[in-house]
DNA sequence: CCTACCCAAATTGTAGACAAGATCGAGTTG
DNA sequence: CAACTCGATCTTGTCTACAATTTGGGTAGG
């Protein structure tokens, strides 16, 4: 009768991402098994793996006999993290060729109309949010299963960042524009088109980033 | 006074790999954990941990209160794996667009050399391995960390079929010709002529990557 | 000031037990 | 005959407790 449960390590990492997103785990910092056992109320089990599952999704960084931090950013990393991101997402766009894009536009513009919706109403949590959902639109059709990892990996590592760049304010719009640009070319079929945009739409907002995560950054503990 | 030894998991993790990547476990098979504790020795806590880190490695995949099997494949999936391996190698011999490469060229050669040893000895286990430290010296020299998780993912993915492309004598030796190309177009500081020759020699063993899937994959198990 | 040793803290390894969910087959029902 | 239900059984999920290694840092001695 009851929904199936979700296993405690799941539901963890999502809490622990966000102490991570949110700034409240700073990066590099020690995350000890014992602090989050009494934390969460979780054993030494479930904590492990939850650790596991966040370094899975980018967040963390284990070195043996030493345990886990949280992954460690510098403004070169975020360089690197944003210039692949660039890279696989227009990859993504390419991978496009051939098929028949009408199910996924539609997907696109209702996306965008919810995220115009969440523009007008100053709702920048769910504005965030219908952004990723317009990558994963995108990713989701390609189908391309070994894409899905790093590329949710990259999303995940940038996020924090986003997160302080959404602490400012800044960066308000720029991307609805570009989201309705990109959806225009796959409409018309112009593919190559929609994945130059897809590019150069993630490559501007690095140097927002690069201002931003010095914000983030305080504590490094970038050890080798 | 005894050497710090690595943990249990990572050796485990060692092992069961060399099983996936030889086909003693099939694609899709379920890793239980009872029979590889009482396989291998160890105790449930290290054996899943073992699985997780293989996870992270790209070769098992885990679903909530079903347990882990070894990645599964198809020809589509081994073909999206090269596309991308090719998209990000070409990306990180970009990226060293502006820096001294004497260091780098220096250690390429020397890879050429032992490679060139391995091949006229008919050391096909030591080609491979060479084959495979060159792409990881570029891939080392260029620092970009991000890059690092996703190439070893896709490399490891791509591992089994390597393998089995060793068994049947294939693909004999294109790699070194192209590995001296490389290395030379990089002493010249044409960098982005080695890009599009490191891409090119990725793609080039699509084909014969995708001749060999079909005799590794057998039962596929490819639950949704 | 530097080295060697020692100790506290953290991670790692193992065992046992029980709970919760999934698998699979037998038997029943439409 | 097909589909569905109900359990028995297997597997994963979770907790507790204890032992073993290793790390990191502090202290004493040269």
């Amino acid at each position: 009768m009851s929904a199936p449960q979700t296993p405690i390590p799941y539901r963890l990492a999502d809490r622990i991402r966000d102490a991570i997103v949110t700034g409240r785990y700073r990066p590099g910092s020690a995350l000890r098994e014992q602090s989050l056992e009494s934390e969460y109320g979780a054993s030494r089990g479930p904590v492990r793996e939850a650790l596991r599952l966040l370094e899975l999704r980018g967040l963390t960084v284990h070195e043996p006999r030493r345990g886990f931090r949280v992954r460690p950013y510098t403004a070169h990393t975020i360089e690197q993290i944003y210039r692949l991101r660039a890279v696989l997402e227009r990859h993504s766009v390419e991978s496009l060729i051939g098929r028949d894009l009408a199910p996924l536009v539609a997907r696109l513009e209702e996306s965008n109309r919810r995220m115009r919706g969440c523009f007008v109403a100053r709702d920048l949590a769910g504005y965030l949010q219908e952004n990723n959902t317009f990558h994963r639109l995108i990713l989701d059709f390609t189908g391309n299963e070994p894409l899905r990892r790093p590329l949710e990996m990259l999303n995940e590592m940038a996020e924090p960042v986003r997160y302080a760049l959404l602490a400012r304010r800044l960066s308000k719009s720029r991307s609805l524009a570009d989201h309705e640009r990109i959806t225009g070319f796959l409409a018309a079929g112009q593919i190559l088109d929609a994945a130059r945009v897809t590019e150069a739409h993630i490559l501007d907002r690095l140097p927002m980033a690069q201002a931003a995560v010095a914000e983030y950054c305080r504590q490094s503990g970038t050890a080798p």
